[in-house]
DNA sequence: CCACAGGACGGCT
DNA sequence: AGCCGTCCTGTG
């Protein structure tokens, strides 16, 4: 059983194995390929591998078994059940949003097997930070140098692994340091967001027990923190807020194309998109673009 | 070599 | 309040 020292504390990382059958809604490409993630990889047996805070987890999907194992800090079921939000019932999600209209329904049967993970909070505030004007090779690639340089080593079936490092891991890492990893113009985003929350002057898990908008409010204070980083934020972490909209340029094509039909996209307002997706999806605005964004950006 | 893709931010009106 | 140029790197 090995040891490994991580944050202050000693954690204790067991080999194990958890099946489960019959659950709706889960397939693995839409869940990790529909943008919502970057630490998961597709390897040669078309299982995924990723590294979430907890340690390593592989998922192997044949017929209706789901196959998890992996080298985890904690009970691999309750860690799966959470990160993987099965206890919400997105047979009745779909359901709802399918009577919407037909664009959604089509949207929702090509990406009928997405569930939205409850990912670490500080991980997807500083992924989503690295996100900005950027694509998903080149972020996943950053993100892997960040964990490789400051997170924790785990070895696991003769592979090395490496956790997310936490805000105290990324104390001394300078704007020069990030810089040299490949963030670009991010680098002193990264660097000021990373010593808002050292400093405490903005509390991420404060926001778990507040209203969409006051946590979206405090988002908003940090560095490299816009309004569609916010709602990723909001939307892919354990804050699971689906009262959001995270507009990019894909959405907004998206919108325009089935709901505005404007002839040039870049014309039509943020609030009034915001505006059109509440009117038609309600309260589950957030799962409803997410299916509309897959979609769109695979077909 | 140049054009383009992708959000936050600050300076401007 | 809204508009626009700039920030960096990878790709075609």
């Amino acid at each position: 059983m090995p040891l490994y020292f991580m944050g202050g504390m000693d954690l204790i990382m067991k080999e194990q194995k958890y099946i489960i059958e019959n659950q709706e809604s889960f397939e693995l490409k839409d869940i990790f390929e529909c943008g919502q993630c970057f630490r998961w990889n597709k390897q040669n047996d078309k299982s995924y591998i990723g590294v979430i805070k907890n340690g390593v987890l592989s998922v192997k999907k044949d017929d209706e078994k789901i196959i998890f194992c992996g080298m985890l800090n904690g009970n691999i079921k309750n860690i799966v059940e959470e990160y993987f939000d099965l206890n919400r019932n997105y047979d009745e999600i779909k359901d709802k949003l399918s009577h919407i209209d037909q664009y959604l329904k089509n949207s929702i049967e090509y990406g009928r097997g997405i569930r939205i993970l409850n990912q670490d909070l500080w991980e997807t505030t500083i992924s989503f930070i690295i996100s900005a004007n950027n694509n998903i090779p080149r972020i996943k690639g950053i993100i892997e140098k960040i964990a490789k340089k400051y997170g924790n080593e785990i070895e696991w079936n003769g592979k090395k692994y490496y956790t997310f490092p936490n805000a105290e891991q990324l104390k001394n890492v300078s704007v020069q340091d990030f810089r040299d990893l490949g963030t670009g113009f991010r680098d002193i985003r990264l660097f000021e967001t990373t010593h808002l929350i050292l400093d405490k002057k903005v509390d991420l898990e404060k926001m778990h027990t507040e209203d969409t908008l006051t946590a979206r409010d405090e988002l908003l204070k940090l560095s490299g923190v816009g309004p569609k980083v916010a709602d990723c934020i909001l939307l892919f972490s354990t804050l699971k807020r689906f009262d959001v909209f995270p507009i990019d340029v894909w959405v907004r094509r998206v919108m325009n194309e089935l709901y505005i039909k404007n002839e040039d996209e870049t014309k039509v307002s943020k609030k009034e998109i915001m505006k059109i997706a509440n009117e038609k999806f309600g309260a589950l605005e957030g799962i409803a673009q997410q299916y509309l964004f897959y979609w769109k950006r695979e077909a």
